[in-house]
DNA sequence: GAATAAATTGTTTTT
DNA sequence: CAATTTATTC
């Protein structure tokens, strides 16, 4: 193995191939490298491939890695096992859950099937949304079984009242429906395979034996049934080779334990530590604004990342007047960095909650500069989509009551609430599975109902039966059209309409992509295929477009531009976090920000916001004076110092001015510890923050805004766009600059824009 | 049972 | 504000 391209610690990392292994990966410091070459090293040391065992959280980390490893070793790298936590521990359980009482075809649920589950669980229980919430109960029952706790265990160590005990009940309702639906949550993937390998030493022995090479990347992420389910597997080995960074653990309320990766070294005491700290990423003014903004952080271990490269440019840090000012300064500098020759797909916009990407979008959109916003409704959450899987779930599965909820009224026919009850009453009462009550129905059904359960069960039948005489590849398509699934959205021709049509349309390509892939797959090996697999191969970047995301999402991407908008104390950290004290992990995730970026890294604030409705005014994020003084750059508003006009004024004023102030003074603001001053609340006006001044009046008047270039366009205006074409208004909201109007353009669909800011021409009337 | 009005509520989300 | 859930009519 020709192991040159490596500097000293990724080699070390790559050689040391026996006995634990700690190595700590900063940001942009070749972690993926160094780990694919120590997977292709092992092998070529005459380890097999099948003997290694590589553990990722996404299947893009997963399918990145293999794929790296492929091109070192070749095809053999099929045989090891690199994927996710969740699939290893499904195909583990798809050949030995008999033993703990479900069956092999299990079905996976995700959040949403739990709610329904739990939803319907509560109610029985009488448990009212007012004292618990669905949500509130996933989420607790979750974290409970990341921390491989059962019920009974849970409640002991919880402080036992009242509520507790609800929820304990409703825990253990939960698990007994789980199993009597056979299926698993996502965190049963995990428990019931620690449960599995605890519970059958013959099970667990030849796991053992068959990964003897063991891999953890993103290990600070772990959490503790994760942590036990490694330690388990190598115990005997003791060929664990763990790969994180401290600093980058920013999902500890999805239950990650980053003690895992501080207490490594107890766990393991022969353990080799090996640090990779220089960076190849990012410039030398980057990389001191991250070290010194982490070095704030208490619970760490300590590391200073570093680089041979040149200072590079400066960060700049621009005090916005309200993030519509912030939206407009990020697409003006955004445009100057393409007009410089920077690629679109090089350009980021990071922010710290996906609400914050609207203004965003807007400005954007108005400019016509392309994006693309990740995160949001993925494709496999989508109603549409999920409905289409949930009548494949139940041919696949008639027991799956929870799918068969779903869809029983999906498209509309008339069983209603009432009836479904019934149903479901009627069921319980003979201890069978809700399908069978289609049949074997209740008596005092109505005649409207009765019929309509009738028809909805034959259908049913008829699918069934269709299923295998069919092949899969068209059978999703002739589903769709008997159930009339898209038929529901025809009747009015909105774009959300045309949007799950589409939706549908692009589900059956990728069934029939799969059927192609598969050659003689079934209809249940693909619904047992597709639970975890979540994005359509992730969203394709690949026409260039500027990316959108969450400061979380950005994790493990690069970009030569990084913006990291809303950067204001409250929102950047949040409230929520300071109040629960996890300030540190909003520490981590700025520096998980800062680090994203290769060459330049614009910082943003506001002096004031809309949130809720109302202007609201924060200081500048904390994490803005950890900075390095002299690597920054500031524009727009001073903090600290006398205000002055923002330096970026020309863009800004057509957007400034279109604030509904007098209009939005009724909603009084609400003042929790740690929340916002409000502009409109006791001193008004330039009040002082210590060691702040903001300086500007947002200017009421619409007039002084340039005219809109079409003043007085109306619904059924034709109208000329220079990119999209020709297109007729569709509506028109609010008036003057802030003058927006739904668009419909022949050839591009709906639009949203502002004719204040777009170039638009009136169109002679057809006639 | 379904359409409409009123009320509620705002982080992050790998699988 | 706007998206979503719940209560109230027809």
């Amino acid at each position: 193995m020709n192991l040159n391209d490596l500097n000293p610690e990724q080699r070390k990392a790559a050689e040391t191939l026996e006995g634990p292994v700690l190595i700590l990966a900063g940001a942009g410091s070749g972690k993926t490298r160094a780990l694919t070459y120590r997977v292709a090293n092992l092998i070529d040391h005459g380890v097999k491939p099948w003997h290694i065992l590589a553990l990722t959280f996404t299947n893009k980390a997963a399918r990145e890695m293999k794929q790296r490893i492929t091109q070192l070793v070749g095809p053999q790298a099929e045989e090891a096992w690199i994927s996710t936590f969740h699939s290893s521990c499904c195909r583990i359980l798809r050949r030995d859950i008999e033993k703990l009482g479900y069956s092999r075809s299990f079905t996976i649920y995700d959040t949403d099937d739990q709610d329904r589950l739990l939803k319907n669980i509560m109610k029985e229980l009488g448990v009212s949304e007012k004292t618990l919430t669905t949500r509130e109960a996933r989420a607790i029952i979750s974290d409970a079984k990341n921390k491989a706790l059962g019920p009974d265990e849970w409640f002991h160590q919880s402080s036992r009242r009242q509520a507790d005990q609800r929820l304990h009940d409703v825990y253990v309702a939960y698990e007994e429906r789980l199993r009597e639906l056979n299926a698993l949550d996502f965190d049963d993937l995990l428990l019931r395979t620690l449960e599995l390998l605890l519970q059958h030493p013959p099970v667990l022995q030849s796991y053992r034996e068959r990964f003897q090479y063991v891999l953890v990347d993103e290990y600070q992420d772990t959490n503790y049934t994760q942590y036990q389910l490694v330690r388990l597997l190598t115990d005997q080995s003791r060929n664990l080779c763990v790969v994180g960074d401290d600093d980058q653990s920013i999902y500890s309320w999805r239950g990650a334990d980053i003690r895992n990766i501080l207490d490594f070294e107890k766990d393991y005491p022969e353990t080799a530590v090996i640090r990779l700290e220089q960076n190849y990423r990012s410039t030398a003014n980057i990389l001191d604004a991250a070290n010194q903004v982490i070095a704030n952080n208490m619970e760490r271990k300590d590391k200073r990342l570093w680089t041979e490269t040149d200072p590079g440019e400066p960060i700049t840090v621009y005090g916005a007047r309200n993030e519509r000012d912030e939206a407009a300064w990020v697409t003006w500098q955004a445009r100057s960095l393409l007009d410089a020759g920077e690629k679109p797909g090089e350009i980021a916009v990071l922010y710290r909650s996906n609400a914050q990407s609207r203004v965003l979008e807007e400005a954007l959109r108005e400019r016509n500069m392309p994006y693309i916003i990740y995160g949001g409704l993925r494709f496999y959450d989508r109603k549409e989509v999920k409905d289409v899987l949930a009548y494949l779930r139940v041919l696949a599965n008639p027991a799956d009551d929870i799918s068969l909820m779903r869809i029983i009224n999906v498209p509309k026919r008339a069983i209603g609430e009432s009836t479904v009850q019934a149903l479901a009453d009627h069921a319980r009462a003979g201890g069978m599975p809700l399908f069978s009550a289609l049949t074997d129905q209740p008596a005092g059904l109505g005649k409207r109902a009765a019929s309509a359960v009738s028809q909805f069960v034959m259908l049913l039948l008829k699918l069934m039966a269709e299923k295998d005489s069919m092949p899969l590849k068209s059978f999703v398509t002739h589903l769709i059209e008997e159930t009339g699934l898209k038929e529901q959205y025809r009747d009015k021709d909105t774009e959300e309409n045309q949007s799950r049509i589409d939706n549908m349309s692009e589900l059956e390509g990728a069934v029939s992509e799969y059927a192609e892939e598969h050659p003689g797959a079934t209809l249940e090996e693909y619904v047992e295929n597709i639970a975890l697999v979540t994005d359509l191969d992730s969203q394709d970047n690949s026409q260039g477009a500027i990316s959108l995301m969450t400061l979380h999402s950005a994790k493990g991407l690069e970009f030569n531009n990084v913006f990291i908008t809303g950067m204001d104390e409250g929102i950047f950290p949040s409230n929520r976090s300071v109040e629960e004290n996890r300030e540190e992990e909003e520490r981590r995730l700025c520096y998980v920000g800062i680090t994203r970026a290769r060459k330049r890294l614009f910082l943003i604030h506001a002096a004031e916001r809309f949130l809720y409705n109302s202007p609201q005014s924060y200081g500048p994020s904390c994490f803005l004076q950890e900075l390095p003084e002299r690597v920054i750059r500031r524009m727009g508003e001073r903090i600290g110092g006398p205000a002055r006009k923002s330096s970026f004024s020309r863009s800004a004023d057509s957007y400034g001015d279109s604030f509904g102030y007098g209009s939005s003074v009724r909603t009084a603001p609400r003042q929790k510890t740690g929340q916002p001053v409000s502009r409109l609340s006791g001193a008004a006006g330039l009040e002082t923050i210590p060691g702040v001044t903001r300086g500007f009046v947002p200017s009421k008047a619409a007039g002084i805004s340039p005219a809109p270039a079409l003043p007085q366009l109306k619904a059924g205006d034709r109208v000329s766009h220079p990119t999209f074409g020709p297109g007729v208004v569709k509506r028109i909201t609010g008036e003057g600059a802030g003058m927006k109007a739904v668009i419909l353009f022949d050839r591009w669909g709906e639009k949203l824009m502002k004719p204040s800011v777009t170039p638009l021409t009136r169109l002679e009337e057809d006639i």
